[in-house]
DNA sequence: GGTCATCAAGTGATCTAGTCACTTGATGTG
DNA sequence: CACATCAAGTGACTAGATCACTTGATGACC
């Protein structure tokens, strides 16, 4: 229930103990994505540092997406507070690594979509149902972005940890992945695929919805494979 | 292989800039974890701004463990340079969520041990074995931590990001983790149910490997379970 | 009355210029 | 040779500014 944030020593420094503290508070006042926090200059004269300090601890939040800058107008709850797994922001990769990553989703996903279609319940459904749209209209590019078929997939199979796991996957990559996704994938294909793994979750058929998850994920690993081959 | 990193706007801010402009001058002259940085005075000197900015930059990559700050002494190349999915430091949690992580591990851990089966080659299964023999001998405090085994096991199914997430799922909760291990869990029965996995691993049984890591896994679940109903 | 330019207050972004605390390797003494 | 000492380098933090951007209120204009 409580946080066990105690990490001894006590030779954290100041501003790591305030990122805690705000994260804290964010939960504490339960705060969701998109609530504004307090100004820097306000967080600094809370917690008695000087705005620099403050500053350090919010972008450390920041790296985490816990919270969001927008300059001139305000601090803002991020959607990281929930998620506890997360793509690191900071690493390079090659073409090599979008297929490594097609090739762990085909090893987890099929199980995950086996257990959705043994736990789902109706708003689950109803959820995965909603995305199933995405795949047929392009996302724009200033639109939110929407909720992807996959993670719902994960959200389906009750268990969120696996939800935000399959999240941050996604997210590993992810400029490459659109980017496949937009000029050499064939989105009927995808969409047709997706409304067979939907019927497959909703009628609770584990194992055709496992087998189904992976061969629509072959399917994916074949256009990366042909991309890397025409790219040399 | 070069990075994409361009995310157009320009309204990026300067030290999230330099943030990246660092972790690419950590990739691109082959740093590695442990390795020393220029002093934060040097680096706003190098980049042309402030300390504080340059402070920004790197409490950013702290929080992802791609560098490390000692107090003193210097800044550091971390572990997080190669980790391509981390655990949230930021979020809170209860008891519930030890039993969904283990659940999580359920879900996903039996097809990385099958995988580990079909792909290992000798070298990562030598790691493997040498693993084996953490379970008998806790982790004392002030040394590094070792490689986890069911990370050696993820590493053996070939697929580095598998690794990633596998390692970064164990970094959720960890400290619940330990602390349930130290006091509840029987080492004995966590080490003979290691060497039985890794035997499956080492004859290339798949199925074998699967199964085992599976009743492991629900064996640690019951502990939780108990667990859970004893603190009422 | 409604639309739209203007503006001021609030906020983030960055700078400047320091002081204090800690680590570490060199120095020198016993 | 072992050990205390010390100075230089480094991170941690302070203090007080200035600039850039957003946003809601104001007020003029149609």
């Amino acid at each position: 229930m409580t946080t066990t944030t105690s990490h001894s020593t006590a030779s954290r420094s100041l501003s790591e103990r305030i990122a805690d503290a705000i994260a804290d508070m964010i939960r504490t006042e339960g705060l969701a994505p998109g609530d504004p926090l307090h100004s820097a200059r306000s967080l600094a004269a809370e917690f008695e540092v000087t705005v620099p300090t403050v500053r350090e601890a919010l972008r450390r939040l920041e790296a985490v997406e816990v919270i969001q800058f927008r300059h001139g107008s305000g601090t803002y709850v991020g959607g990281g507070v929930r998620r506890r797994l997360l793509a690191n922001p900071h690493t390079g990769g090659d073409l090599a690594s979008v297929l490594e990553l097609v090739d762990a989703r085909l090893l987890i996903e099929p199980g995950i979509a086996a257990a959705a279609a043994a736990n789902r319940n109706d708003e689950q459904l109803a959820a995965l149902e909603a995305t199933t749209q995405n795949a047929l209209v392009p996302q724009r590019g200033n639109e939110r972005p929407r909720e992807h078929f996959h993670v719902a997939l994960a959200a389906a199979s009750g268990n969120a940890l696996v939800c935000d796991t399959l999240a941050a996957l996604l997210d590993v990559r992810s400029r490459d992945q659109v980017e496949i996704r937009r000029r050499y994938h064939d989105r009927e294909r995808d969409h047709e695929e997706h409304i067979e793994i939907f019927r497959a979750v909703s009628e609770q058929d584990a194992a055709a919805a496992a087998e189904l998850t992976r061969t629509h994920l072959a399917a994916i690993r074949d256009t990366v494979i042909t991309l890397g081959e025409e790219l040399g």
